[in-house]
Parts: structure tokens; sequence; C-alpha cells
DNA sequence: TATTTTTTTAACCATTTGGTTAATTACTTT
DNA sequence: AAAGTAATTAACCAAATGGTTAAAAAAATA
């Protein structure tokens, strides 16, 4: 009865999450959509009302392909450098293979921030509670100033920015080589898990060198 | 004769660098840009024939106001980790000043990677000379695996990941509040200065901790 | 197998949107 | 001031696009 009619919605879901991660919300067509499902535009309409509810279906699908890694691990008992060399290296396969992803999702979420807080109360993780269980694994976090959410900060930018900025690095410092840049990333999560040691530690150093609040 | 001209069209380009960067190529409206610059669709097109020439007109516009730090610093004879703060401190103020660009910038090189290399070309700059340039300054950097491009991806991506990343973190970390956000990016350039003192030190070290190679 | 329900499609429709045109207004030049 | 040129506008146009509809095909039910 439905066996069909789940595969269609597959089917769909596929190929929209195909051209919207490409093109955006306003950059995709739902004809190009409907192509790439290889069924009849009617088809979407039916499944899905609208380009709007589409769009949302996707989005929600994707932000939580991202969030389940957090919320899968943060309960865990890790250390902290542990901890985070688990995201850092997800996120760096993640993206390699879904190489439009992280443009896309800050793309959307500037164009509509309000979607965000719908998303974030049908993940299975609450910001706040990141940050807590970083704090109860090191409690003395914060006392040179290096905050949590300087932490995250860090290391997501220097994990995610790279992919981000591929188009650009790749062709100015790489000879836009695919291979050559692959092996540029995961490089990064080498030794950046040496970096998370050294920072997690500076972290729980009051004052040193990093001491931030010099001007306020 | 033509001051007018000039001035209408720099109210076309501001009011369009406006709605572009906010909304992107596919999602700006001509209407919308015309109505933000208080003036007739049809002059538009009378002074820059296309939606497509338009845009590549502020968009290099928008390219030249990035590079122009680099250009006029890296042939300077600062130390790296005194350059490198330049570069931190000014684009920290800039993307306060224009939260959109980080965002708009990488949105569109991806929708159209070509168009890079035709704007790197009318740049002052080729990106080789900054590799080289920093390979100058310190001799001995890529001795532990660290190499340049490694550098230039760290600062930049602890740098600008917050401002693309904005209105997530912003929302999950600080209550959504601009001061408080606004107050975070500071505190960063902050202990970024430390930091690339650290990073261009341990740049220069043999096999440290820091050694990426290892799994090659 | 006949009938009812669900899925799929081709043909349409209304609106939006980038772009054009012909006329009007403003400005220069002589 | 008259004539000529450049800037500006209102009205229009054609193509693209999200969405609808009525009919056909397929599947489920009786």
């Amino acid at each position: 009865m439905n066996a069909l009619k789940k595969e269609t919605e597959k089917i769909i879901i596929e190929a929209a999450k195909e051209v919207f991660v490409e093109k955006g919300l306003q950059g995709a067509r739902m004809q190009e959509i409907a192509d790439r499902a290889g069924i009849n535009k009617a088809l979407l309409h039916y499944y899905f009302r609208s380009k709007d509810k589409l769009f949302d279906a996707i989005f929600e699908d994707i932000m939580s392909e991202m969030f389940v890694v957090v919320a899968k691990n943060i309960r865990s008992d890790m250390s902290l450098p542990d901890l985070l060399e688990v995201f850092v290296k997800f996120y760096n396969d993640f993206f390699q293979k879904n190489p439009f992803y992280p443009q896309f999702i800050f793309h959307e979420i500037w164009q509509n921030p309000d979607r965000l807080s719908e998303i974030m109360k049908s993940q299975q993780i609450a910001p706040a509670e990141i940050v807590e269980k970083i704090q109860q694994k090191v409690p003395a976090i914060g006392n040179s100033g290096l905050t949590a959410q300087h932490m995250i900060a860090n290391v997501l930018g220097m994990t995610l920015f790279p992919h981000i900025a591929r188009p650009l690095f790749q062709r100015v410092f790489f000879n836009n080589d695919d291979g050559e840049y692959a092996r540029f990333l995961n490089e990064r999560t080498d030794f950046l898990k040496a970096f998370m040691s050294v920072m997690v530690q500076g972290a729980t150093t009051l004052n040193d060198a990093g001491e931030p609040d010099e001007d306020f």
C-alpha cells in the first residue's frame, strides 16, 4: 500500500537534498528536483504541498545528521580532548562526503535565522547542555578567560572553515587539486588533536598569556 | 555633466550591495534594489545592463574591500604574528560592521567558483606571494608539518568562523544578545594574538606534538 | 473480477521577474 | 533661448516558476 509511497517519498527527499544543498532555497527549482527524482513535478506537491514545506523537510533532516554526533557523545565520560577529537574527525569526514553542506547550512541560517529555533527544539540536544557538559568535564575552564564558548569557536572554526572556504583555498593554495586538498584537510585533524590538549590545559591556567579581558 | 551620473551610479551600487549581500544573487530582486535606491527599475539596466553585470560590479567591489588589507600590509617588514594581528583586527571590525559579508562571499564563491579566478587577477595580490612572504618572514616554517597554509587556515578559521556562524552561535550560546556577542568577538582578537605567537613558534620546531604527517 | 482508492501524469494557470521601449524631463551646448 | 543630448520614468513584454486540476494508470479492496 505504501511501500511504493514511502519509496517515492525517499526518492524525492534525496533529489531535493541534492538540489537545495547545491543551489539553496532560492536558487533551487522544483522542476529540477522533479527531473533529478525522475518523476512529474506535480508529485512534489502531492507529497509535500509546497516548495517551502519540502525545504523544511530536507533541512531538518540535514540538521539532524549534523547534531546526532553531538547528541550521541556529549553524555559519554570521555575526556574533553578525546570528545572534541570525535567531533573533529566526524565533521571532517562528513563534509568531505558532503562538500556543500557547511556552506549551505550557514547560508540558510542567515537567510532565516528563526527557522533555527524550531529545529533546535526538535533536536535531541539542548545548547545549554553542551556548555554544561564541558564545564563538568573541565571544572577549571574559563579561569584564563578562555571559556567553553571560545573553545568551541576555536575547534569548530579550525575544523569547518577549510571546508567552507574550500573553493577559495583549494584554488589559491593547492592548484585546485582535489587530492592535495583532501590530504590537507586530513592532516589538520591530526594536529588539531594535539592543539586541543594544549588548549584545554591552557584554558584551566589562571591569567596566562591568553588572558583576553585586558580591554574590558 | 556626469556629476549627477556618477552620483546615481553610486546610489545604485550601494543599494545593490545591500540587497545582494542580504539575499544573495538568486534571492535579490531588481525591483527591491531600485526601491532602496529610490529610482526607477529601468535605470538599473540603463547603468548596468543586466542583473548579472550589476552583481559582478558589486562583488568585485566587495572582494576589493576584503583583499586591500592584505595587499597593503603583506610587503611590510612586520613580524608574522604582528602581521596576522593586523589582519585579525581588521576582519573582526570589518565583519562586525558588515555582518552579512563573510556568509555572502562564501555563498557566491560556492555558487560560481569560476568567478573567483577573474577576480583574483584584478586584485593587487597574488596568492603565491602570500605563502612566499610568510616563508620569507619565518624560514623555518613547516618544519613541524604546520605549513603556512595550515597557519592561514587556523587564523582565518578562528577569526572568521564566529562571524559566519553568528546567528547560530549568538542564539545558542549568548541568548541572542548583540552586545554579549560583540564582546565575545572582541575578546577573541586578544587571545588570538597570544595564540599566533605560540603557533608561529610551534611551526618552526621539528617534530613536536603537532606533527601531522604520522598517517602518511 | 468489479469497484474503490491511491498514485502519477500532462496540460494549464497566475504571478513574479528580468528586461525593453517609447515618451518625458533635465541638463548642456551653441 | 533653441536645439541637441543625456537621464529618468511609466507602461509593457516574454519567459520562468510555483502551484493546480482533471484525467489516466496502478494498486488495493470487496
